[in-house]
DNA sequence: TTGTAGGCGTTATCAA
DNA sequence: TTGATAACGCCTACAA
């Protein structure tokens, strides 16, 4: 007398398939998950039966009991942005973010590991996932984060799961992470640009603090100048935008030709800047790049310029691809932490320098 | 004799709030779960328990005997990219994608529905991501879907699980979706272009195969000329670009000149034909928006206009909100289709119209 | 209104 | 090597 009460949902579970294969749910579960234990007539069998009954094992249950979730949170941190000048847009707007998501899913996919997206933006958001990590609703945590001093970061640092930064450098905190070399970008730039025979160039550089501000666009400053004093050309002047805009940009660029008309190179820690100055160039009767040669860092904004902007192009993709290795090596050493790594950047040449 | 035997974990579980809280565990599910049967004083009691223990549900525990994941799958589709001439980029680079989760997590975030991410770029990922929703393992579906013709969205509207389609009509297919009225972002265009004095329109629409390709740009299109006709303006001539790009953009444009060297106002179908455009008329001597008024559409690429485009922007947080609402009501009314809704465009007043 | 008890699908611990 | 059997944390009749 099969009672064959119909568990609501019409999916097969590991008790059907033990049925049908004649064995017991131990040795189906044995043989989904891999064992090497057990007789191969046994397992043929198992196999047939998974197949004929289209069986697929139900997360929920194996993640109640093994206490794992085969889930990796991806968390979007960005600092509050209420006084911000930057309304809608926010770092989930910006490609970089969805590059990532690419790399990571490239490794995650195939894996079979789920990628919820979270949006820290405010206190509110900022205490709902921390209590929501602390449930465990995740193996592990990639943080993107757009500041570089950012709570979020610290208190995830000082939990139990797994945490690999993306895109930044943990600074004191103990945790792994996946940089670029952004000494290694300017210096790129400049090496490019004075090989092109340029010998007179400046530097527009992204705010310290405000819209746009990143520690980034100091370090890619200094690479590039590095490389300048190294190589012994004049030491580049460098004009600071007031934002990370075109306008800002543009208005970077203006002052520098104005304090050497002779500059026939520029260097923007941005694209979006570069864009900003190439305007500013435009507007000054400059030819680009025969007059002024420009370079970008990015690649992003560098779609939209016309003729196309010459620029420092980040691996943003294989980073998060190498974060989504770090973290799964984590979380199956149980929290022994990885090393970090740092990625090369590329000069990716087009019309503007 | 408390026997204690740590659950390896540290994490409370209903059990360890029903004893601080001194009632039953079935007391505190219905407190947790919101329940109005329960005495004001004992929910008191239970909810102080609640946050000194930190308690936080469980989800596999939850989703393991309700049937439901409390999470929604964000699928971003597009068509086999092995040919297409776009390397790296891809749907998940456009702000559209960030945008759309910004807008999604609005609604889920405090819900506490995940949200997961998918990437179905070939057959092996569309296959795969098939039989991982199919298994149950999420709630609902929220479809991105960059071709018109997608074969994962016949196969996810024949599917059980609830759809919405996102940013897109579902044509024949059985289920809702949230877009943009393409042809009322065209007549914006053309409304603001016409009594901006302009007399003499012209469209650079993008192309109808290829890379970029969009069945938006003729609604677009067609509705900048529905107003022009309408309005007794010239009828405005169309040049179509071979891809998506500010290049090709720039070639329409030229074309445009050329056959009509009157030609006061241009309409791109996107911002990034519309930047290329800009370059063009920069190219021939023209003032923007003095001798050509120029409007783009999307407000994407806008951001890296210098100055500033003026643009028919989509209100993508809205409408991915309302897409998230859409999905929640026919998850919660057991997979009742709900209405569609179509959302209409603003326009951006910048600089160049 | 509250508590008791059974079961969701899986893994893991034992015996056999 | 295999099979019972006991959790895992929660919801939900059902009984009180």
């Amino acid at each position: 007398m099969t009672t064959e009460h119909a568990p609501a949902s019409g999916r097969p579970t590991l008790e059907q398939v033990a049925r049908v294969a004649g064995v017991s749910r131990a040795t189906v579960s044995r043989v989904v998950n891999g064992e090497a234990t057990v007789d191969p007539r046994l397992r043929e069998l198992v196999e047939q039966a998974v197949t004929a009954t289209r069986y697929v094992p139900n997360r929920a249950a194996r993640s109640l009991v093994t206490g794992r979730t085969d889930s990796v949170a991806l968390v979007v941190s960005e600092p509050d942005t209420a006084d911000a000048a930057v309304p809608a847009a926010g770092a989930l707007a910006d490609p970089v973010f969805g590059r990532t998501v690419t790399g990571l899913l490239r490794e995650f996919g195939p894996r079979g590991v789920q990628l919820p997206v979270h949006h820290a933006a405010d206190e509110a958001s900022r205490e709902r996932l921390l209590a929501h990590l602390g449930q465990g609703h995740a193996d592990g945590v990639v943080l993107l984060s757009s500041g570089p001093a950012d709570p979020l970061a610290e208190r995830l640092a000082r939990g139990p799961l797994p945490l690999v930064l993306a895109g930044r450098q943990a600074g004191a905190l103990p945790a792994s992470y996946v940089a670029l070399d952004q000494r290694a970008g300017g210096a790129l730039a400049a090496v490019h640009l004075l090989e092109r025979g340029c010998t007179r160039p400046a530097v527009v550089a992204g705010p310290p603090s405000g819209p746009g501000a990143d520690p980034a666009h100091r370090e890619r400053c200094d690479g590039f100048r590095g490389v300048a004093a190294e190589r012994g050309a004049a030491e580049p002047p460098v004009a600071v935008a007031a934002a990370d805009t075109p306008a800002a940009g543009a208005d970077a660029a203006r002052r520098l030709l104005a304090a050497d008309p002779l500059t026939d190179a520029l260097f923007a820690t941005t694209d979006l800047l570069a864009l900003g100055a190439l305007a500013a160039l435009r507007d000054a009767g400059r030819r680009v790049p025969a007059d002024v040669a420009v370079v970008g860092f990015g690649d992003d904004a560098a779609v939209g310029a016309e003729p196309g902007l010459t620029t420092v192009r980040r691996p943003v993709e294989e980073m998060a691809a190498e974060t989504a290795r770090l973290l799964l090596r984590q979380i199956d050493q149980r929290g022994q932490r990885a090393p970090s790594v740092i990625f090369p950047p590329t000069l990716t040449v087009r019309a503007t320098a």
